[in-house]
DNA sequence: CAGTCGATTCACT
DNA sequence: GTGAATCGACTGA
């Protein structure tokens, strides 16, 4: 039988460690949007992990900047970043505080709000491509900037939250290369993904884009 | 302060 | 499979 979803939030502790180990864990909680539009649940089956200074691939590895000090702040907050002039991507951060690590969400399943997720998802071409994929994940969940340090370990009237849910038995993690990542933090197997589910994204390497001039 | 590029997506061939 | 879209952040001078 399926296990129905655990609704309680997930504590700060559970964020409070090393990214490897958050990243994989995450897979099969669910994370809830709540808005003025309705609420809509997402349940993760793809992730990255980003290990803040010491990893290439970061928005933190050359330090704090404007844009990504949520990382550096405590764990279990969301961090939002606008990319491609056009996209926003979503991260939760993980433990210790400082260190500035993060899960970037890549893919989930639209379990509660599909309707709403296919008014903001018009080029969705199937319920699952709602959420495949970190910027349409965002799209789907309407999660901007304004978005940006957002506690999702707190239930509360907060626009976010992650609920312990069911996750899945590492038998069915799987991992690779992160996808889009440049240089020597490609090297590195910290994609992690639910075997054999329609909702991950396909891995792209990443690709110098041609010059203009 | 100008140049470069991005943790991507979509339309089109 | 290829290229365009589109702009803010970051870099180096």
């Amino acid at each position: 039988m399926i296990a129905s979803p655990d609704r309680t939030p997930l504590a700060r502790e559970f964020f409070d460690r090393p990214v490897l180990e958050v990243a994989p864990d995450l897979l099969g909680r669910v994370l809830v949007r709540t808005g003025p539009d309705g609420p809509i649940d997402l349940r993760i089956t793809e992730v990255e992990a980003y290990d803040g200074a010491n990893d290439p691939g970061s928005h933190a590895y050359r330090g704090r900047t404007a844009r990504n000090g949520v990382m550096f702040g405590p764990p279990g907050h969301v961090y939002v970043y606008f990319t491609y002039g056009m996209w926003h991507c979503m991260n939760l951060v993980c433990g210790p505080e400082g260190r500035a690590s993060a899960v970037l969400l890549r893919a989930g399943e639209i379990t509660r709000g599909a309707e709403l997720a296919r008014k903001r998802r018009v080029s969705a071409r199937n319920d699952k491509e709602l959420a495949k994929g970190p910027a349409r994940l965002a799209t789907a969940l309407a999660v901007d900037r304004a978005l940006d340090g957002t506690d999702a370990c707190t239930s509360d009237a907060s626009p976010l939250t992650i609920l312990t849910g069911t996750p899945v038995s590492p038998e069915q993690v799987l991992s690779g290369p992160r996808t889009g990542v440049a240089g020597d933090g490609g090297a590195h197997p910290w994609r992690f993904w639910i075997a054999n589910d329609p909702t991950v994204s396909p891995y792209r390497a990443h690709v110098p884009r041609r010059r203009s001039t």
